[in-house]
DNA sequence: CTGTTAGCGCCTTCAG
DNA sequence: CTGAAGGCGCTAACAG
């Protein structure tokens, strides 16, 4: 471990001027300079970023919370995450929780115990164990794609999922679909409930009615697209179009569908959500939503590191704009 | 900030009985350690982690450098790191290196300043600037699916991809294929050398012969698979079957095969390599080769703490068994 | 512009 | 079993 004081020897000054010369070296002369640069270089020295956070206080750090790293979806928020927090000096602690709660409670105390100074939770459940939860109350914490549980209110930065539920209804109702089915995730939700009511709006301004068996599934997986789709198909009547809560699920829908003879969309329409990359090459290409996962991820470094830095918020609620994109996986019944 | 000194106030004992509660309850009596955790309690008291690690000079993280966050192969072995990382105390600190140098050095440079104890790369390049190499030459480092590259030699997990290039193209040419084409991802590593040669192995047995030019691609993407397949299309002979060299190109080069009336696997055969999630439920679904990508990440954890402790490896060059899928995409020649 | 000094919060001998 | 004291590597206040 070659450390500032062997430098400060090698250069012959003392540690403090390794230190400014490091830091702000506009303070040191450029002679000193030049011979506290030597020695770093002599030495192969580089300062030890733990000691430098016990003197600051600040880690650099931020915990990334995410239920599932294989969706692709989140993957991309998490992009737009870890560049942003790169260009602003932090780097990104990946919390894999698996939607356990004893894995979220294990990594939100990274932000207690001064690993990280704070926090973006990509689930919609408050992460700290209620042991926690009082000294969690001033902890840095912004949500994207949900909304955190609980009293205390956090940032968050999200769709206007209701307004997308309205479209992808519209939609195929102009196709005149008259029976639908809708597959969910995570039922608990706000983006759940939201997309629901969104849909519901629609449906009942057209006067359509919706019982509720035609509500089915409660993971974000292909899995869920499956079974979802056979229970659906099973019903009677058959729903001729059928809303899915993200891509992943219209995929497995897709498959069932088609592994039962039926075609896309003549027999029936199928909708995603997210507007992951394969969506645009199954087969049909799937008609979705397309989110703005990278930006809604840069957005979330934005609104946490301001809250870092105690500098007010311009708005504790960030609502990013959405596509509808419409492509062959929905169209007319054709009979 | 509740530091330990609070603690030790507040519990009417010294600073060093209230680590020594912390760290090694044993040594302490029953009586005082009661008071202390009572006082632990009361006080919110979290142990400030950077300040352990300055004096015990280990930061418990472990940065992992990935190309690229949205191929799900790469997460699926994050999942796996991410895991046993999680098991053995370590913390990872994610890389998204983008395949920039600028960013690989950056991050992997944050082993040299303590913010890490190790660092495993998914892609091939040996990650340290050239300023950074010799004070990189102790340090814990393993790469998974890749070899790094250089003089000094570091442990890698993976697959025998010699072996599996065989064992799809034996696959193919049992179904009465003679005009191969191939569609590559980065083209200077090691898999890439190893998977095609494995493949030529083959067909010179078989004693085909096979044109530079039935060779096209260099990364690993769906764009790549929608150019490299129209290319190979407009070559005369066409290509009865197509090595992807991941499935991401598989997936583009299916689309691009299908857009132009071509049916699979009738008219063309296609293969693809990691076995990602979708490629079960593509129409067709995908002939493969299975990677235990989990298991890869898990190992590779494996060997890194082992390194981190300055334990010897049982063995520095892990290969992981394959299984070759054997699905819709791939079957005989219908003319 | 530079050096001295005093910690940051914690752990770890060393006495007692 | 417990406390006092020193120090991990670094920075920041204060002199000079």
């Amino acid at each position: 471990m070659t450390n500032i004081k062997k430098v400060s020897e090698l250069a012959g000054v003392s540690t403090a001027t390794v230190s400014r010369t490091l830091k702000s070296p506009e303070r040191v002369s450029e002679q000193t300079r030049a011979k506290v640069m030597q020695a770093v270089k002599q030495a192969g020295y580089r300062p030890n970023w733990m000691a430098t956070s016990v003197k600051t206080g600040k880690s650099n750090a931020i915990v990334v919370l995410v239920p599932n790293l294989v969706n692709p979806f989140f993957m991309r928020i998490i992009e737009g995450i870890e560049q942003a927090a790169q260009e602003k000096g932090y780097c990104v602690l990946l919390g894999d929780t698996q939607g356990l709660q004893a894995r979220e409670h294990e990594y939100a105390s990274m932000v207690l115990t001064n690993r990280a100074d704070g926090l973006i939770q990509l689930d919609h459940s408050f992460p700290f164990s209620d042991n926690d939860a009082d000294l969690a109350a001033t902890i840095p914490m912004v949500s994207v794609c949900e909304r955190i549980e609980g009293d205390r209110k956090y940032p968050f930065i999200e769709l206007d999922n209701h307004a997308a539920g309205r479209a992808l209804a519209h939609h195929l109702i102009g196709f005149g679909h008259k029976h639908f089915g809708i597959i969910a995730g995570q039922r608990r939700s706000q983006i759940h409930h939201d997309r629901l009511t969104g849909i519901m709006s629609v449906l009942q301004g057209e006067g359509i009615d919706f019982k509720e068996d035609m509500l089915v599934g409660s993971s974000y997986s292909i899995e869920t697209g499956i079974e979802g789709a056979r229970e659906l198909l099973s019903r009677n009547p058959r729903p001729s179009a059928i809303f899915c809560f993200n891509d992943d699920i219209a995929i497995g829908a897709m498959f069932e569908i088609k592994s039962q003879g039926l075609k896309i969309p003549d027999d029936i329409s199928v909708t995603g959500f997210d507007n992951v990359k394969v969506s645009a090459y199954m087969d049909p290409p799937l008609t979705t939503i397309d989110q703005p996962a990278y930006e809604m991820g840069r957005n979330a470094v934005e609104v946490l590191v301001q809250q870092i830095n105690r500098l007010p918020l311009a708005r504790s609620r960030v609502i990013m704009p959405f596509h509808l994109l419409e492509r062959g996986s929905t169209g007319p019944l054709k009979i």
